[in-house]
DNA sequence: TGCAAAACTTCAATGGATGAAAACAATTAG
DNA sequence: CTAATTGTTTTCATCCATTGAAGTTTTGCA
C-alpha cells in the first residue's frame, strides 16, 4: 500500500517546520529565534513541534538519521579486500560529500547551515554529542565487519581517524576559506592518523 | 596584600555550591535537582548562582580551567629530546590521574562524578564541548612548542590521540569493570593512534 | 456511515536563565 | 573613625523551552 493522507502530511509539516527554522535561524540566529515563531511559521502549535523533534537544537540536525545510516550502509558493504583504513576513508569521504551537497538543501545552503553549527555553542555541544554517539555505533560495525578486530582497537581506529580529521579541519578554519583548502585539510590530517603519530617525530 | 575578606567569602560561596550541587546531583539525579535547591543548601539566593556559574551543567565541570592549565604546563615544560607523542601520552596520563583523584574530593567521589557526567545527556555533550575547546588549544601549543610541525599535523595528532583514546575508552565500558580495565584499554587505544591505522591491516 | 487510532491544539505549570534596581558589605581615602 | 566608593547579593519581573494532561479534529478502516 502507498503511504497514505496522514502519512504525506506528516512529512509535509515536518518539513515546513525545518525549513521555517533553517530560514529564521539564518535571518536573526538561533537564539533570537523562539518556537513560537518556528511553530507559527509552520502553521501548527507550538506543542506541535516537541511530537516532531526533541528540542529546539535538533530541527536543525533533522538528517543524522540518514547520515548515519549511509556510514553504516558503506561499512557493510566493504569490499572483502578492503583494509580497515579503507573502509573507514570512504566514510570520512562520503559524509563530507553529503555535508556539502544535501537533498533539497542547495550546496550553499547546506554550507550556512554548517556555518550556524560552528558558531552557535548549543549546536556545536550537540553536533559532538551526535557525532560521539555516531562513533561508538561505527565502531561496533567496524568490529562486526572485521570480527578479528577487537573492539577496543575498532574503536581506536574510527575515533582517531575521526577526531584527527574533525581537529585538523576546525583548528585550521579561517574566514576566507574556500571547500577546496578544507579538503585538503581533511586529507592530510586523515594522513597523519593512518601513519601514526610515531611519524612527525 | 593577602587576601581580603570578600576574596575568602567568594571562595566560600563557590566552594558551598559546587559541595551543594555535587551531592544534590548524587542524591537525586542531575534533572531532579533544582536550581533552588542548590542555592538553598548553599545558602545564597538562586540568582547569585550565576555569577559563579554560567549554567546549572557546568558546576559539575568546576576544575577544567585548572586542568587545561596543567596540560598546557606539561607542553611547555616538554624537554628537549622529548617527541609529539612522548609530551602528548605525558599530557594524557597526567589528565587521567587528576581525573580519578582530583583535590578535595576523595577518589571515589571523583568516580561518581565521572559516572554522572557519563549518564547525563546534557553533562556528556558539555563534557564534550568542554574536551573539544581544551583540545584546539592543546594543537595550538602543541604547535608552538614545535614550530616545525604545521598546524594542522598538531591538530591532527592532538585530536587523533584523544579521539582514539577516548573512543577507545567509552565503547568498551562496563558496569564491572575496574580502573585497571579501563587504563589497559586507554593504552591500547593509544597504541592504535601512535603506530597508525595501517598497522591494523 | 460510524468507530478507533493518530495527530493536533489548548491550557497550565515547571524551571533555567537574564536584566535592572535596590540593599548590603567590604575597602579605601580623608 | 566616618564617608565615599566599589563589589556582591538579593529581590523582582520576565522570557522562553519543555512537558503533562485533557479535550478536539482528522484520517483510516470496518
Amino acid at each position: 500500500m502507498v503511504e497514505g493522507l496522514r502519512e504525506r502530511k506528516k512529512q509535509r509539516t515536518r518539513q515546513a517546520l525545518i525549513e521555517a527554522a533553517l530560514r529564521l535561524f539564518q535571518e536573526k540566529g538561533f537564539e533570537e529565534t523562539t518556537l513560537a515563531e518556528i511553530a507559527e511559521q509552520a502553521d501548527v502549535s507550538t506543542r506541535t513541534f516537541f511530537s516532531y523533534f526533541a528540542s529546539k537544537e535538533d530541527v536543525v540536525f533533522y538528517d543524522t538519521a540518514a547520515r548515519l545510516e549511509l556510514a553504516l550502509r558503506v561499512m557493510e558493504g566493504r569490499r572483502p579486500d578492503e583494509t580497515v583504513t579503507g573502509v573507514l576513508m570512504r566514510i570520512v569521504e562520503e559524509s563530507f560529500e553529503q555535508a556539502v551537497s544535501y537533498q533539497d538543501l542547495t550546496s550553499e545552503d547546506a554550507v550556512l547551515r554548517v556555518r550556524l553549527i560552528l558558531t552557535e555553542p548549543a549546536l556545536q555541544a550537540r553536533a559532538l554529542l551526535l557525532l560521539f554517539d555516531t562513533q561508538l555505533k561505527l565502531a561496533e560495525a567496524l568490529h562486526e565487519a572485521f570480527p578479528e578486530l577487537a573492539l577496543v582497537d575498532a574503536a581506536a581506529a574510527v575515533g582517531g581517524l575521526i577526531g584527527a580529521v574533525k581537529l585538523g579541519v576546525m583548528a585550521t578554519l579561517e574566514e576566507e576559506q574556500s571547500l577546496g583548502d578544507v579538503l585538503a585539510n581533511a586529507r592530510r590530517a586523515a594522513e597523519v592518523a593512518i601513519s601514526g603519530l610515531h611519524t612527525l617525530g
